[in-house]
DNA sequence: ATCCTACGATGGACTTTGTCTAAGTCAAGT
DNA sequence: ACTTGACTTAGACAAAGTCCATCGTAGGAT
């Protein structure tokens, strides 16, 4: 995730410690961490970071675009590194678990006009609810 | 919605004024309250009624099908009394006002095999965002 | 009609998730 | 190396929701 560092400086952002750190936690595929355990990932590279940092960093990385906010139950929200490709989520639900997945089609093209309600209609998040092979196996 | 009280009667459910009060307010016209404003509306009816009670009365309307969770923000849940016909949700970016939708096709047809990961999928969620015409007009 | 009792209601403490603020710290340009 | 203002910090605060001990009552039993 350099190349995410490299925007951000781009961008005049600041670099510190504690961004880098941000940044590493969240670097991957299917990554889906709530902000507490960014913040607990985090504190192991970076013991002194503070919660409100992590809460103020992930919402400025959201704010630019560069990480999606995900909230597929009613617990805490959940960051997504993989905001440059559109996508939409899977979800265990027994455990949890967060996939990213590409569904074919644009779900857009499902509503019609007559069920818009004068609306300008800008996206549309899916989430799949399913159970995974780990819990279907219990 | 005294359809529903019978269901409930049917059910088993003692039957006390707090519960009925609950049920008449998610009957009213506007129909994705948060629990914060059905307890309010709830006290206009009967002023001792206790937030725990509208909770749990919430909770257990969830639990036996008649009442829809929402969360299409990261604020509070919203109860949808409109759960015994098959929908989608419709919010305005800027005021939060949700409508009920209802797309054609089957959402789940559009994510295949290959992005499945093995999970046995139940459903699919849709929240399209966009912008209201109150919204669009300010 | 009254009594019993298990189910439901109550309010307040508690938890979780997130925001705000005042004061201290430090990255980076000069 | 100095300076400056952006960044970080700890902790108070807030909103939404849960838990628990205790009290009240719906509805069947008598």
């Amino acid at each position: 995730m350099s190349d995410l560092l490299e925007r951000l400086r781009g961008r005049g952002w600041r670099m510190t410690a504690q961004r880098r750190v941000v940044a590493e936690v969240l670097d991957g595929d299917h990554v889906h961490l709530t902000a507490d355990e960014v913040h607990s990932r985090a504190v192991d590279k970076l013991p002194e970071i503070s919660r409100a940092t992590v809460y103020n960093t992930l919402g400025e990385l959201v704010t630019l675009g560069e990480v999606l906010e995900v909230s597929t139950d009613r617990r805490a929200k959940r960051y997504d590194p993989n905001a440059h490709r559109p996508h939409q989520h899977l979800v265990c639900a027994q455990c949890g678990t967060i996939r990213d997945v590409h569904p074919t089609g644009n779900p857009l093209s499902s509503l019609p006009d007559s069920e818009r309600f004068g609306f300008t209609i800008e996206g549309a998040d899916v989430t799949y609810r399913g159970t995974c092979p780990n819990c279907a196996a219990a």
